[in-house]
DNA sequence: TTTCATTTGACTACACTGGTCAAATTGCTT
DNA sequence: AAGCAATTTGACCAGTGTAGTCAAATGAAA
C-alpha cells in the first residue's frame, strides 16, 4: 500500500512523514507509540495501518525516505573541488545548514537512528548507512587540493586547515547547544551567516596573507 | 528514609544510584521505568521504595546528587588564573574530561536534564540549574587575563583565543562523535590526551612566537 | 444508484506501569 | 538459642498505554 501512500495529497503526505520522523526521533523505535504518530499527524489509526504494514513497515520506509533526503539535500552538494579552503569548508557548512533547515525532522531521525539504534537494524540496512554517511563524512573530511599559497608563509596549512576545520565544528557545537532540536524552526538563519561569516574573515585574517590589490 | 539510604553499603549505593540516572537519562523522566531501574542496580521493587517515597523522590534525590558532584568534581576546579590562555584551556579541558570519565551517568543524566526536561522541573530547581550550570559556563568561557606577548604580534590575541576555545570545543565535538555514550568507560584516555598535547602543541605554533632561551 | 477507494475509531488481547504490603530474611543483642 | 528490629523480597493490584483489526461510515466518480 506503500505505492498509494505516495500518491497521497502533499500536505497530508508530509504531516504523517514529519509526525513520524518527530516522534521515532524523540523515543526510538521500541518506545515510539503509533497513537502519537497518528495524533500528530491528525490522522486516524486505521489510516496509517491502510498505508503501512506495520509499525516496522513505517519504520523502515522512514530510514529509506531519509536517506534519499540526506542524499539529495547534502551529500550530493557537498564542494570538493574550491581550492580556497575557508571557502570551501564555508561552502559546506553553508550546504549543511540548509539542509538541516529544511528537514530538521530528517536530520533529528537519522541522527538518534546513527546514534542509538543502528545495531537493532537488519544487516542490510546497517550497511546502508556505512556506505551512505560514514564515508560521505570522510569525503566531507577530505581536505585534498588546497590552494597553499594563500597562508601565511609562517603557516603549515594542513594544520591550519585542520583547526580551521575544528574550530568551525566548534562553533556550530556551540550553536546547536543554544538551540534545541526543536527549536531550529525558529531560529532566525539570515542573521546567524552574517555572524559566521564575521568569523570567517577573522579566520581569513589569521590564516592568510593580507588581501593585496595588483 | 533518604537518610537510610545514604548510610548504605557504598557499593549498593552506587549500583542504585547509577542504574537510576542510566534510566532516567536514557528515557526521560515519564518514560524511565522504575522496573528496569531495580533490575540494573539489583535489588528488589521494594528495596527502592523503602528508601525513596516515590519515583518522583527519586528523580529529585538524583539531580541533588547530581548538582553536588559536577560541582564538587568540575566546576569549583574551574582554572581562572592561568595567564597563557592555552595552557588555561588544557587545564579546563582535562578538568572537564576527567569528571567525564570519573561520573559518567551523572554527566549524561545532567545533560538529558538540561536539554529536554529543564521545563517540567519546579521552579526551584530550575533556578538552581541557572545558577549553578549555565552561569559556569560562562565562567569558563570567560578570557580575561590572557597574557598577549606570548602571541604572534601580527596577531590579535581575543580574536586568536575565540578560535582556539572553538577549536578545542570542536576537538571534543568530533570526539563525542565518535563514542557514544555508554561507550565512555571503555575509552583510553590515556592515549587520547597524548593526541590532545599534540594538538596543542600545533595551536602553540600557530598562534604563539617561537620559544626562545635567553 | 451503484461501486470502489479511503477513512474512521471502538475494540481487542496484552505488556507494562508505579506503588503496596504481608511475609521472609538478615544481623544484632541478649 | 531466642528475640527483636531493620531490611529485603516479589507477588499482586488497579490502571494506562500498546500495536493492530475490522465493520461501518464517508467520499468520489460514473
Amino acid at each position: 500500500m506503500i505505492d498509494k501512500f505516495e500518491k497521497l495529497d502533499e500536505e497530508k503526505r508530509l504531516n504523517i512523514l514529519r509526525s513520524a520522523l518527530s516522534v521515532f526521533a524523540d523515543k526510538g523505535y521500541q518506545d515510539a507509540s503509533t497513537n502519537k504518530i497518528v495524533e500528530g499527524a491528525d490522522i486516524s489509526k486505521g489510516t496509517l495501518f491502510y498505508y503501512f504494514k506495520n509499525k516496522e513497515g513505517l519504520y523502515y520506509y522512514l530510514i529509506d525516505y531519509s536517506l534519499e533526503i540526506i542524499k539529495n539535500e547534502y551529500i550530493n552538494h557537498i564542494d570538493h573541488t574550491t581550492l580556497d579552503i575557508i571557502k570551501r569548508m564555508e561552502n559546506n557548512s553553508k550546504i549543511k545548514y540548509q539542509y538541516f533547515q529544511k528537514y530538521p525532522e530528517v536530520n533529528y531521525f537519522l541522527s538518534t537512528v546513527l546514534y542509538s539504534e543502528l545495531e537493532h537494524l537488519s544487516v542490510n540496512y546497517q550497511e546502508k548507512f556505512q556506505d551512505l554517511i560514514q564515508t560521505s563524512v570522510k569525503k566531507m573530511k577530505n581536505q585534498q587540493n588546497i590552494q597553499e599559497n594563500l597562508f601565511k608563509d609562517n603557516i603549515k596549512p594542513e594544520k591550519a586547515a585542520r583547526i580551521i576545520e575544528l574550530s568551525i565544528e566548534g562553533y556550530f557545537s556551540e550553536l546547536a547547544n543554544t538551540f534545541k532540536q526543536h527549536q531550529v524552526k525558529d531560529i532566525d538563519f539570515d542573521t546567524l551567516w552574517e555572524e559566521f561569516d564575521e568569523y570567517l574573515d577573522t579566520l581569513r585574517e589569521i590564516f592568510y596573507k593580507p588581501f593585496e590589490e595588483e
